[in-house]
DNA sequence: CCATAATCGAGACGGTACGTCAGGTCTTATG
DNA sequence: CATAAGACCTGACGTACCGTCTCGATTATGG
């Protein structure tokens, strides 16, 4: 009666083919250039294979890269008990790693997709940027325990006062993004966040 | 010796009709839907004139969008005297622009492109969001001088602080824009803020 | 290894729908004002069907022509044991035909083909002209036989001298086609093959 | 009251270079690869200046071969007295005229016009191959009144008969084009032409 | 241990849009 | 006022992909 594919019979030697193809393919020619065409054609599967599993070409993508950062069951941040230490070599990772070039397609290539798409952003908050921001919570709590930060403080208003402007400096390019820059933003949201 | 049009000779008429049609048709059906073959239909333009004239479809956009929000000579925010009083006044109008369903379309359709295409992020910064910040940090070195505000404060970085997480709460859809969103926003970065 | 499509998938459908659109559009309109646009539109067919089957228009067009004039396995013409007699119906036919109005674009059509394109004229000639010739060439040999024409006449210059006059009066509009030239035309050459 | 241009005002050096850039760009690239506009800029001449005075791009390639073939006031063919011999030294000209790869584009540039356009075949008529065949006609008068060609002979005719099939097994590439096969063609032609 | 049904690769199909070229008209400024 | 220049609207070009649709040729159970 139902006409969705059944997943049992699901050849994962394709799967992984195109996921492989959609990766190397975004990374070689940018977000906007691949098409699932040429995702087919790499990947060497025929392009109902791909249709049928996927929903669109930013799924497919978004699902590459998806499995790419899939992240382990948990992922704890460090916790020397001193927060803005912690939390400034946090920063001065994510600083680095959005500086790095071999990243910036991928992630520019799924930001593309979370701004149309209200599905893949959801899919994206649950699976990718949920866990993640969980653990960055866990060890605000942490703080918040130890007196360091205030106990009424918004946690996900003290995350998105953190990595916002991170972001979005990288997004439009705005400005430069340095060791220096994470210390700064560090400092400012922390004095944000002092007990009262 | 050059080779490109003559700015002279360009007909402001359909100049007017291009950006016009661009307006419409992505309010009409979001950005990734408009094409530039529509865009010259609607105008009542050859195509050539579009592609004579702009470099691609996101270019074309991009200016029909900023013509329309082209701000006047100087845009001055509320000064009573009172940072925190005109900086919730201006959050709440701009999470309520964020929220109204009409900017949508237009300005995922802007985000898009700055999000691929540097040259656009450079005139997009250069041409609406540097003078606003202008006029922002212009209110916030008033509060600098009447002790609101830390005096030696980075200017841009408070921007980013009271501005970045409102934006990418709207861009990943990440929690609700509300009045007290906003005010809970301002009421963190001036503690941030705030003298020493 | 080869990248040519595979005449095995080919539709049938979509074939005869383009050669049936061509013919149409080439009577309406004439060769000139053909695109390969309408004849796809008309067909209901997509362009690239037309393009991955098809080198050019001309060559659709051909196709369309040549199908149509397909001759059969073996044509033969009328033999009355008077070569006179018979030469003159088959000339007064042929006359007639060129004379036509309905005959007249897609033949010219043809022909501009056949001047502009070597690869075209060579199916032509194959294809149209060669199995028609053969026919005429056959009943000369009978003639021959008979002794009403020279034994050791060339019959590819003997059938030029018959039908190439008719032909290029046609194609230049210098004279009039009535069946008292297609008479004349076979007394004269009929004239020059005489035995000796 | 009139919309035609004055004819008196008409730029001698723009006729001849539109001209002389016709000739040139038919040569380089075939009659079907050129375009009014690249013959405009290769000119230096507006395109308006090429509408003005020609009605196509076929009237100004037409023209532009006119001129280069435009005969003397007139034309005389040789008459040693034999009309054999004349004829044949004539059509081995010709042939060899046919078979130069140089005369090919622009004879077959005309050519088309002339298949198309039944005006230029008229011009062409008038201008171009009615002065000639007066030229070959007297020849053939001259034949007639030594008693070497038939008194009653339709010289029109006689003329196709010579001329057509060599003009035909060039158009349609169906044969060779040799010095022998212009005497054989002659010899054929003589002999349905010679006295009763 | 096959039978049979779904998935697979391939790629033709009807389409939409691309970005380019040229057609023929119109405007502007020179001479 | 004809000209050189070239912008304009129009329409066709030939190409790239879209998403759907057959095709055999594998699989991979489940009868």
């Amino acid at each position: 009666m139902s006409k969705s594919p059944d997943p049992a019979r699901r050849s994962e030697r394709s799967r992984q083919a195109v996921l492989e193809a959609a990766r190397e393919l975004v990374s070689e020619m940018g977000y906007a250039k691949v098409s699932i065409e040429a995702i087919a054609a790499r990947a060497g599967v025929g392009k109902q294979t791909i249709y049928r599993w996927w929903r669109s070409k930013g799924a497919v993508i978004f699902d590459a890269f998806l499995a790419l950062s899939q992240v382990g069951d948990s992922i704890t941040l460090p916790d020397t008990g001193d927060i803005e230490a912690d939390l400034k070599l946090v920063m001065r990772a994510t600083v680095a790693e959005f500086a790095d070039p071999g990243f910036e397609a991928p992630i520019r290539a799924l930001t593309m997709e979370i701004v149309n798409d209200p599905d893949l952003a959801a899919q994206y908050r649950e699976k990718l940027a949920g866990p993640v921001d969980e653990a960055k919570k866990a060890r605000l709590r942490s703080a918040q325990r130890a007196g360091q930060i205030d106990a009424d403080a918004d946690l996900d208003l003290a995350l998105e006062l953190l990595y916002a402007p991170l972001f979005q400096r990288w997004l439009h390019r705005s400005g430069p993004l340095t060791p220096e820059y994470a210390d700064a933003l560090v400092d400012l949201a922390l004095k944000a966040l002092r007990p009262a």
